[in-house]
DNA sequence: TTTCTTACA
DNA sequence: TGTAAGAA
């Protein structure tokens, strides 16, 4: 049957060959709480599928050239919105939507969609001092 | 052999 | 971010 997408699988060495990102990428993003791995009794990293999709994420927002700040910042909302979109689509079948929850669903979606999200961090970079982009 | 932590360049 | 050292 299915695989939960956050049971734990893979070893550093099988996430750096997946996402080809190097280890000490992948563990200072553990150590920033970016991508916070479960350890096995060994005290070993295994990430699941779904740290896996977060660290491929977090690759290539960082070849769009965003900071690291930017990105943990847009994966905190997004997993914002995903907490929020998971109730909201709990107690919303279409048929009985009401007010409070359409404003609801209205004020998660933009960002779930992200072009306010990005538009607003792109005004953000541009007041940003030290900001780098292509290198 | 691989991964872990800590620490310095 | 890369790399080194010493332990598991």
């Amino acid at each position: 049957m299915d695989v939960p997408r956050d049971a734990p699988v893979y070893t550093i060495g099988a996430v750096r060959r997946l996402t080809g990102l190097t280890d000490r990428q992948i563990r200072y993003y553990d150590e920033t709480g970016l991508v916070v791995p479960a350890r096995t009794p060994g005290n070993q990293r295994l990430y699941s599928e779904a740290d896996v999709g977060a660290l491929r994420e977090i690759k290539h927002l960082l070849a769009e050239g965003r900071r690291i700040d930017e990105v943990r910042a847009i994966l905190a909302l997004r997993s914002r919105a995903r907490a929020a979109s998971r109730e909201d689509l709990m107690k919303s079948s279409d048929a009985g939507m009401r007010f409070g929850e359409a404003a609801a669903l209205r004020s998660i979606y933009p960002l779930a969609n992200r072009p306010e999200l990005l538009r607003a961090i792109d005004t953000r970079r541009n007041h940003t001092p030290g900001t780098r982009n292509e290198k």
